[in-house]
DNA sequence: TGCATATAAAAGTCAAAGATAGTCAGGAAT
DNA sequence: ATTCCTGACTATCTTTGACTTTTATATGCA
């Protein structure tokens, strides 16, 4: 009997043959393989990670979905090196520079990119009052202020 | 089937194809979708918003309307608009996220740079595990991955 | 006529119900 | 020991309906 996990992630990954990208309602999937709702994120957050190169987004409420995404280009290239194993667990805030700085002089960013998401690194290091809405209006602003100054 | 909210949208949005605005009776538009005339408001008030680009003014009453008008302008007043009294000490998702959107609508940001912006802000309001450079590793990862995908 | 009041015709508000998805602790299986 | 799986609880998004407020128009009366 083979994994229930396993299943549903090759049923997954079937479903996504064609094309890079699928959409799922999260209960009709657990119902289809008689499984609580809850083991579809199990599979998605152990086999489905940015690290093996998937992203998800999902949606709740009436009408609700889960978007299962991968990551395209194959193999050899500089970002998906970075993206895939150049980061662990963590990382400094001078090796991101230093990644940010090195896909700028490949010219995979542009200028005003590589500052976007220096600010964005800086930033979200810091702890905030107001938890989760005050470090997204930190970052959202310092991203704004970016882009003013790249505008003037 | 397509979702009844996004359905109205989008009937409202192509209204206004021609000129900025457009006058609506609200209970024509209920009838039309055959849906309560609350479920109007609620379209407004979550897709029409000040920081997505767009006023609403009405009257009650006889002769009664609904005008929806679109704030037209971005560059840097806007960016300067929104870094400085757009966000106070705490924002949401969803109105980060409307506000870019309406950068990018307004050609002030490009497509990568919206999705660049939108998953720094998605990501830095989660908790993670090392917090400082978890943090740093989250963001930028997900920004790798932004710059990976070929389509959202 | 001119004012006050009633009636009708809008639109607004808000709480509750419905419809999804997410999280997490803990037991089960390997 | 680690991975798998579930269920209870939580969070978010949509839709509705009962009730409120506002405005225009009709009616009645001095």
């Amino acid at each position: 009997m083979p994994l229930l996990s396993d299943s549903i992630e090759r049923f997954i990954k079937e479903l996504m043959a064609q094309g890079n990208e699928v959409s799922l309602r999260r209960n009709e999937l657990a119902q289809h393989f008689g499984c609580a709702p809850s083991q579809i994120n199990y599979v998605l957050s152990t086999r489905f990670t940015l690290d093996s190169g998937y992203v998800i987004a999902s949606r709740r409420g009436g009408g609700g979905y889960i978007r299962v995404m991968r990551i395209a280009g194959g193999g050899e290239n500089l970002l998906r090196y970075m993206a895939c194993s150049g980061i662990g667990e963590g990382i400094s805030k001078a090796r991101a520079h230093a990644m940010i700085n090195r896909l700028l002089e490949e010219k995979t960013i542009t200028l005003r990119e590589s500052r976007l998401m220096k600010t964005a690194v800086d930033n979200c290091a810091q702890p905030v009052a107001g938890l989760q809405d005050g470090m997204r209006a930190r970052i959202l602003k310092s991203m704004f202020c970016v882009l003013l100054m790249e505008s003037i």
